[in-house]
DNA sequence: GTCTATAGAACGATAGAC
DNA sequence: GTCTATCGTTCTATAGAC
């Protein structure tokens, strides 16, 4: 019944793997806007006309990139969590290994469908800062659910604060790693060249601290 | 000597800053690419040919557009802590005063030459996480000297840490306050909707607890 | 499935009348 | 200083050969 190039191609998805891969590369350079077509073909070695014959739009195709992006990251996030409360259970999950679990996985960016040359975190950095004309939805698609089960688990470790207190407070931690993934490229500025901002290592570390540092204040 | 229209005019910038406002306005929805000189000009009921008249060029305007929205913001941080430190002379300033000063300015916003409708907040949001290509050297120009100034004063307030570990945490709060700044419009989301978005006072005090707190771990 | 070729619209910038 | 008109380019999307 399903013959659309959209469907699941069960041989030679080469090309929309590629074509995902250059869109990556150059959305994370540039934005939604600043991603040409023509950019995006010429960087995967594909036909102009290739990206709509396998996706159809310029805007399908950022759908797909999006999600082809996200979805691993936030499905590591929930697994990571679901092992951590079974291994606390019945005691509430600390909170320094419940932020562990929502930052590592973007940080690391394992389990991303193509790990090409991409820079996952610039890609990150740039959709959460995209127009809300063309992002819309995209928050509560990809972190409505989320946010929700990550501060039922933190209220369940911090049962003295208010659920207000919770979300004033969960708001700042995920700014804080929205701007340490969107600032990355600046440590190195701020440092004066001594500080790597490329040791993902060392900064997963330090924003860990900051973060439960602040949280619980 | 100098008539060229980008000169200091001494009469009726009238349209230059009603370019400046709708320019301000456009690119805080969509960034740069997204900002078209037809937008631009229809938003601001001038026509088409003035941007390139006055600015000379939509890079040209951009530059302006940030300059005009940055330096006050950057003028009134460097006063406020001046007056900080001498208030305080001979002893360092407090941290949670030094930080003030940093944040208040920008969610005030107060001191834009043109405070329009626009929302100075999502401008700035937008400028910092622009293609690296456009904003080349907006962050040496507006920054660099900044954070030198607000580290040699965090570092004479916290004796005790060594000079990475201002770096980390400084570069630390400050994107916790840039996250602030980009994330504020899903703060309703994330509190589903009990949280208020827009009352900038309250988000500042709880900005300020957080960062001091994560600061000082 | 992959190409070439091109339609149709929007873009930044400029020339020149007033 | 402000207009109209337009040039040359680039964009997304599609039609149709192979």
């Amino acid at each position: 019944m399903e013959t659309s190039p959209k469907g699941n191609c069960s041989v030679s998805d080469k090309t929309r793997q590629r074509i995902l891969g250059a869109a990556g590369k150059v959305f994370a350079q540039g934005g939604y806007r600043a991603m040409t077509l023509r950019q995006v073909t010429h960087e995967a070695k594909v036909n102009l006309a290739a990206v709509n014959y396998h996706f159809g739009s310029k805007m399908n195709l950022m759908r797909a990139l999006l999600r082809d992006r996200f979805e691993p990251i936030n499905q590591q996030r929930r697994q990571l969590l679901d092992q951590q409360v079974e291994a606390h259970a019945p005691d509430p999950v600390p909170l320094s290994i419940i932020y562990d679990t929502l930052f590592r996985p973007l940080f690391t960016g394992i389990g991303s469908a193509s790990d090409n040359d991409t820079n996952l975190i610039q890609i990150i950095g740039r959709a959460l800062t995209e127009p809300a004309e063309f992002m819309r939805g995209l928050h509560k698609e990809f972190f409505a659910d989320l946010s929700k089960r990550f501060m039922s688990e933190i209220q369940r470790s911090c049962p003295e604060l208010s659920p207000e207190q919770i979300q004033y407070r969960f708001f700042l931690s995920v700014s804080t790693m929205i701007g340490t993934v969107i600032e990355q490229v600046h440590l190195e500025t701020i440092s004066d060249g001594k500080l790597d901002g490329k040791n993902l290592d060392i900064i997963l570390n330090e924003l860990n601290t900051f973060v439960v540092a602040g949280f619980q204040q």
